[in-house]
DNA sequence: ATACGCGGTATCAAATAATGAACCACCACT
DNA sequence: AGTGGTGGTTCATTATTTGATACCGCGTAT
């Protein structure tokens, strides 16, 4: 492993519950040397990746973070793009919906959007990453994305989340097969326990999915009815924002969705 | 120079105009060997920092950037709390705005609103960053920042922008003194020709200025007039600004700011 | 007053990762 | 069919990173 990838998977360890952390946490959470650790918490603060809170010493991302992500909205706007289709579907579902990208080998959030119009709601991190086994995001990514990408999947360790979690991987392969045949991919508690969920991918100029779109909802409330009117907005969405990215969707994906 | 550093540095040459690079154009900025960078980005690409355009080959900002600025912004909301600030300030002013957070040896853009009311308007590129030496910005940090910074200015090579900047290590330390004195910055083209600029900082829990606000105009609108109403909202700006990091302003910037 | 956890620092030999000259394939231009 | 511009690759050499050990100063819980 590079010097440079241990020194971004520090910055990985960062999430909303877990917006600052300390040395001594770094160390356990990554299980490196203390000075190691310490030199390179230190090179990223020097470059304004990170900055440290200067009353408990412990380390938050820094400034640095927020004239990139400037940069690329600012040439590459597909939050922008994406956002008001995000919205526009969660208005029409009343459900939360949220748009990742493949990275890596897992699913990073762009945008998600909650209608706040039910008593109980999906409670999501915008800033989790999602593993490409046990959520439906991460399922219609394997099926429709780089083959790299279940390359990853099936060579590496899946963790289980919740009890259903599939670990197998011929149950893997199989799952990802179903989706490939059925064009959108469902959860079935698999990441979080009482939520199921829905994925279909969005595709970018060369064909092969580049994100993906997801409907979580909580377990009771998955009518066939709820279920239909999700796959419809999916395909629109991801047709709409495969378009913005200038992508082309494969044929499987086309007869359903008539020009507006 | 470590690893960390070279792999970050590449990075830091995306700004709004030029949002793609090649692996040529990074290994002419860098003045590195073509393999290494190659081997830089790759890695970086893997941890989804960069992302290859897939028809251009070229380099461009990955999605990771978004994820990381979410995390940040979810639990240290520093842009949410400028940006009506700063909103506030260009519409009352009829000019340019925008909030800069010191990072290393250099300013880092964190907000800019432009009220879009004149003719001829400042060209601000949000991405760029600003030097120490020859910026309202920058001027403001020097004087009310960390000595740090003042130590960087004064022993790197200052390099010259516009016929004005000021380059000699004694005429900075005379600017330094007089913005510390008056409370204020003020860049009279020495950044940008045509383009006069008065800036402010605003502190953090530690006492030390951690970024600063300033509005640039263009020369021929500068009136003794419009002078005091900048100083006047840069002075409210600024205050409101340390409040929200729970800061505390040096006596000297309180007396003129009674509370609304 | 002591022991523990915290952040941070220094040293140094061994392990590992970074390096770069040379090379390949491709494309456009001439 | 040569030239020069891309992006990308190889591999032996070199230099950097690494981490075990030990230590400092600080706060706080025992």
């Amino acid at each position: 492993m590079g010097t440079i990838t241990k020194a971004v998977t520090l910055l990985n360890h960062f999430s909303s519950d877990r917006a600052e952390i300390g040395l001594a946490s770094f160390v356990r959470l990554t299980g490196g040397d203390k000075a190691t650790v310490r030199r390179h918490l230190q090179e990223l603060e020097e470059n304004g990746y990170l900055e440290q809170n200067p009353e408990t010493r412990k380390y938050r991302l820094g400034p640095a973070i927020l004239r990139l992500a400037a940069v690329r909205e600012t040439s590459f706007p597909l939050r922008t793009f994406i956002r008001p289709i995000v919205h526009g579907m969660a208005e029409t579902l009343g459900e939360l919906v949220h748009a990742a990208l493949l990275q890596g080998d897992v699913m990073s959030t762009v945008y998600s959007a909650d209608p706040k119009v039910h008593g109980t709601r999906v409670i999501f991190d915008e800033s989790e990453m999602l593993p490409l086994h046990a959520t439906a995001s991460g399922l219609a990514m394997l099926a429709f994305g780089p083959e790299s990408a279940v390359d990853y999947a099936i060579a590496q360790d899946r963790k289980s989340y919740a009890p259903n979690t599939v670990i197998g991987k011929s149950d893997l392969l199989h799952l990802v097969r179903q989706t490939q045949a059925q064009g959108y991919s469902f959860s079935d508690q698999y990441f979080t326990n009482d939520i199921q969920s829905h994925g279909m991918p969005f595709f970018g100029p060369k064909g092969t999915a580049v994100g993906t779109l997801a409907v979580p909802v909580p377990a009771g409330r998955l009518t066939p009815d709820l279920r239909d009117q999700i796959i419809d907005e999916l395909r629109r969405g991801c047709a709409a924002i495969t378009h913005a990215l200038g992508g082309t969707m494969p044929a499987a994906f086309e007869p359903d969705q008539p020009a507006p």
